[in-house]
DNA sequence: TCTGGGGTCCTAGGACCC
DNA sequence: TCTGGGGTCCTAGGACCC
C-alpha cells in the first residue's frame, strides 16, 4: 500500500490530498509517514516532528496524529479482500502482503490490475503490486513499480523490458534490497558491492562467510532460487511487549509505579486478546538517548511461577522488579514492559514449590482479574483498571496525540459525516 | 524545548550433560 | 610434561524489517 497511513487519512478527508501531509509517531515525536508532496518537500522519515514544524504554516503541511485503530482496521479490510485473489496469502506488516497466483504472465498481470482497482474501488487507499518468482524479487518490482508512474502500479517483471531491467539493475543501490540494511550496506559498499546486480553476482559463499546466512539467502533470491520461507501467523509468535515514551518525563518511584502497573495492565490485556500466557516478564526503561550527561537503561527479568495473563499478578511483579533499579536524579523518558515464553494454556498451581508468598486468596484474584477483563471488553479500555489504570484522569505522563483523527471505521460516534 | 513501537531471526558464548 | 568429544539448551546482543 502506498503511504498507507497518509492514504487511510486521506481516505476521509479530502481537505489532505494534493498538498503534503505526514503522519507521526506515538508521542507526535518523530515523521512516520509522507505523502508523495511532503517527501518532496525533503522531509525524511524518522524526522523530529520539531524540525519540521514551520512547515505547515509556510508550505500548507498537514499532520496527523497516528491513528492505530484507523490503520489496523483499514488494512484488515484490504488483507481481507487481497485474501480473495490467491492460492495463498501471507499478511506481511500492516500495510504489506505476500500472495500466490497462477496462470500465464499475462493473467497475472490482469489479476495484479484487478487487485489494484478493487482496492481502490471499495476501500479507497492506492496500492502497488509488484509480481516475480521470490519474495525478494517481488519487493524489487513492487519498488519498480512505486517508482515508474508509467507501469500503472503494476510491475511484472518477467514482462519487463529485459535491458530495462538490466539498467535498473545496475542503478538501484544495493542499499535497497529487502534484507540489506545500514550496517550491512556500508559493508557490503566497502567491498565493491554497490549495486543490486552486483549483490546479485556475487559469491554466496563470500557473502556468508563475511556476513550471514540471511543476507546469502537474499542473494539465492535475488537469482530466482526461493529461500524466505512463509510469514508466521500472529497466534504463533513469541511475545507481546507495551513500551512507550512519555510525553513528560518520569523522574519519582511513585511515577514509575503508575507506569509499570498500567503497561503490565496493557500488555496482559492483549495476550488475554490472544488467548495466551506468559512465564516471563521483563521489565524496561530508559533516558533520552538525545540528552547529555549520565544515562540509565535499566532492566530487569522475572521468571513467572507459571503461564499467566493475571494483570493483578503481573501489575505487582512490574512494579517489584523496577522498584530498586530507579537512579535517583534520572529524566526517564520511556518505559516498558514485555511478556514472552507465550503458551496456550494457564499452569496448573504447582504446591509450594512455587508460592509466591502472596497473602490475598488466590481464587478471589481470579475472580476480580476477570470481571476487570470483562468490563473492559464490554464498556471500553477506560471503564474500568487497577490501581492508577482505574483513574479517569491520565497521568501527566501519558502519550501526546494533539493532531490525531476520528476513528472513522470503528466507534459510532465518530462516523464521517456525508451531507448531500 | 520537542527525536516511535513492535517485532523476527541468527550467532556466539556460557552452563550443563554424559 | 601431558588433560576429550559431542552434544543440548538458554540468553544476550546484533541486524534487520515495517
Amino acid at each position: 500500500m502506498n503511504n498507507f497511513y497518509v492514504s487511510c487519512e486521506r481516505a476521509f478527508d479530502y481537505s489532505l490530498r494534493n498538498r503534503p501531509v505526514v503522519v507521526l509517531s506515538n508521542n507526535d515525536g518523530c515523521v512516520v509517514a509522507r505523502s508523495q508532496e511532503a517527501k518532496d518537500l525533503g522531509i525524511a522519515t524518522g524526522e523530529p516532528f520539531f524540525k519540521i514544524q514551520r512547515l505547515m504554516d509556510s508550505h500548507n503541511l498537514a499532520v496527523r496524529s497516528s491513528n492505530y485503530e484507523l490503520y489496523g482496521d483499514m488494512s484488515a479490510r484490504v488483507m481481507e479482500l487481497l485474501g480473495r485473489y490467491g492460492t495463498w496469502h501471507e499478511v506481511y506488516s500492516i500495510d504489506e502482503s505476500f500472495i500466490g497466483l497462477e496462470g500465464s504472465l499475462e493473467q497475472v498481470r490482469s489479476t495484479a490490475a484487478q487487485i489494484r482497482k478493487a482496492i481502490d474501488k471499495t476501500i479507497g487507499v492506492p496500492v502497488c503490486v509488484g509480481v516475480s518468482t521470490t519474495k525478494t524479487l517481488a519487493k524489487l518490482a513492487n519498488h519498480i513499480a512505486k517508482h515508474n508512474p508509467g507501469l500503472g502500479g503494476v510491475c511484472v517483471q518477467q514482462l519487463m523490458d529485459q535491458q530495462v531491467l538490466g539498467n535498473i539493475l545496475t542503478r538501484v543501490p544495493v542499499t535497497d534490497v529487502w534484507g540489506v540494511g545500514r550496517k550491512s550496506g556500508a559493508k557490503l559498499i566497502s567491498m565493491g558491492i554497490e549495486t543490486i546486480a552486483d549483490l546479485r553476482d556475487a559469491d554466496p559463499l563470500l557473502i556468508r562467510k563475511k556476513f550471514s546466512v540471511v543476507l546469502q539467502r537474499t542473494v539465492f533470491e535475488l537469482n530466482g532460487q526461493r529461500c524466505i520461507g512463509p510469514v508466521e501467523e500472529r497466534a504463533d509468535r513469541g511475545q507481546v511487549m507495551f513500551t512507550r515514551s512519555f510525553s513528560t518525563p518520569v523522574r519519582t518511584r511513585e511515577a514509575m509505579e503508575e507506569v509499570m502497573s498500567i503497561y503490565a495492565q496493557k500488555a496482559a490485556s492483549r495476550l488475554a486478546s490472544e488467548g495466551r500466557y506468559a512465564t516471563l516478564l521483563t521489565v524496561t526503561a530508559g533516558t533520552s538517548r538525545f540528552a547529555q550527561g549520565e544515562s540509565s537503561f535499566p532492566s530487569a527479568q522475572v521468571r513467572l511461577p507459571r503461564p499467566t495473563r493475571d494483570p493483578i499478578l503481573l501489575s505487582k511483579l512490574a512494579i517489584a522488579a523496577m522498584a530498586d533499579l530507579m537512579q535517583p536524579g534520572m529524566d526517564y523518558v520511556r518505559g516498558g514492559v514485555i511478556l514472552s515464553g507465550l503458551s496456550d494454556s494457564p499452569g496448573e498451581k504447582q504446591l509450594d514449590l512455587f508460592d509466591l508468598g502472596d497473602e490475598h486468596d488466590e481464587e478471589e484474584q481470579k475472580n476480580v482479574s476477570s470481571v476487570v477483563q470483562d468490563i473492559s471488553a464490554r464498556f471500553g479500555a477506560k471503564s474500568i483498571g487497577l490501581g492508577p489504570a482505574g483513574m479517569a484522569q491520565s497521568p501527566a505522563w501519558t502519550m501526546k496525540r494533539e493532531h490525531i483523527s476520528q476513528r472513522y471505521t470503528t466507534e459510532w460516534d465518530e462516523l464521517l459525516e456525508v451531507r448531500a
